[in-house]
DNA sequence: ATCATTTGTTAGACATAGCTAACTTTTTTA
DNA sequence: TAAAAAAGTTAGCTATGTCTAACAAATGAT
């Protein structure tokens, strides 16, 4: 009934995440193929599957929407994307930069067993070492509106709250510079330029670039 | 380099576990494939790549052999498995059954930090829940000559040391009647008929067909 | 030694999932 | 609003790994 294949599974992932986590207001083929980093062509193919088994709904030329069948697998998968990732930090000594290739691997195991088991095992975490919320057995989890970095004004206050594990050598980066989850930031000034931004946390200064702030998730103070 | 597809692992493991582990003197196409039950010309077509690769030596309709490097990955997939089933049965709380069909997907998880930091976490385990020896990170290990239960004398007395991990239903079987690894079994008679025997273990008497018997392997006790 | 059976091989088909190149539709913008 | 740009689609190719059917070689039995 729900035997998906690797590929099928990484789309519907892709499109929530597009969808749901980035809340994208609407998400096309292509932006879906960027993401993947796949060629139009294969999204579009990968798509028609999708729609004739009742996880994706679009018309011709219009844009992408998730059912709740849909909606439901990605979900699952995103939970043991977190789940791995929390197991391999806090057990297995991976660090924030090296988790997230492994656990691409790992969420596509078969077995709800293992992920349940798993669960219990690290005593039901609530979020991953990336501070992503972990949807619970049911599917269950609350999306934070994502307020980054780069959107906030000079002088704001702000907590980190959860980086994009997408990139290593962004993670790499986060670590470096000393900042972690919680980490207490000030913004001290906006270039208005190139959008790059002084912040201040753990009495150092740095400027980092609109980029690398675009991937810094945090929440206002006060 | 080293990279495989699933397929092709699953080919090299095949067949070092019919050539090394079961100690066939000759193993051939067909053996092979219906050990992975696939056609016949399935493993043919694989084997050919397989030559090419340079990891299978064989000449036209003679017999199958693995190069040294073909054992090679063959041990890290063995390793893997083992490792992984160790962790489901200590760890998640699997039983002997429900192991071996999960550790068939982990074990082609591609990452050795993984691998390794899991044998780290368990301490090192030198058996996996069947009783089978763990190759070490270097892939050594022995290979103890298996004795099956089926191949001893009346009257002999021995200790289960491991089982054959494949069958599910198996499996069940040998924990409902309540053998368990170490545990002392008696021959009390075999049957010419069919090759079946009673066994005598922990105060029970039990009788059991020969096709049970090839699949649970023991070691005699003085 | 020959014939039958078993074993191994080849050819050709199918499904998945990727690609490029060409084309169509929609959207943007001048 | 018409032309240009962007987005989406289709056709046709590739590679992996499966299959069946037909054929070839090796083995075993009489």
């Amino acid at each position: 009934m729900n035997n998906l294949t690797k590929s099928e599974e990484d789309y519907l992932k892709a499109l929530f995440q597009l969808l749901i986590e980035d809340q994208a207001s609407k998400v096309g083929n292509n932006q879906l193929a960027e993401y993947l980093t796949v060629s139009p062509a294969s999204a579009n193919n990968m798509i028609k599957k999708l729609k004739a088994k009742e996880y994706v709904i679009s018309e011709k030329y219009g844009k992408l929407d998730l059912t709740d069948e849909g909606k439901s697998i990605a979900v699952r998968l995103i939970r043991k994307h977190r789940l791995w990732e929390t197991f391999l930090c806090n057990y297995l000594n991976f660090t924030w930069d090296e988790v997230h290739e492994v656990a691409e691997q790992l969420e596509h195991i078969k077995s709800s067993k293992l992920i349940n088991e798993l669960d219990r095992f690290m005593d039901y975490p609530e979020r991953d070492p990336h501070g992503e919320v972990i949807p619970n057995a049911k599917g269950e989890y609350s999306i934070q509106p994502k307020i980054t970095l780069s959107s906030l004004p000079e002088k704001s206050v702000c907590q980190l709250v959860s980086v994009n594990d997408g990139s290593v050598t962004f993670l790499k980066y986060v670590s470096e510079i000393g900042l972690a989850l919680s980490s207490e930031i000030e913004i001290l000034e906006v270039r208005e330029f190139d959008k790059s931004i002084r912040i201040q946390f753990n009495e150092k200064i740095e400027t980092v670039s609109k980029k690398f702030a675009d991937n810094v998730f945090v929440k206002l103070i006060n």
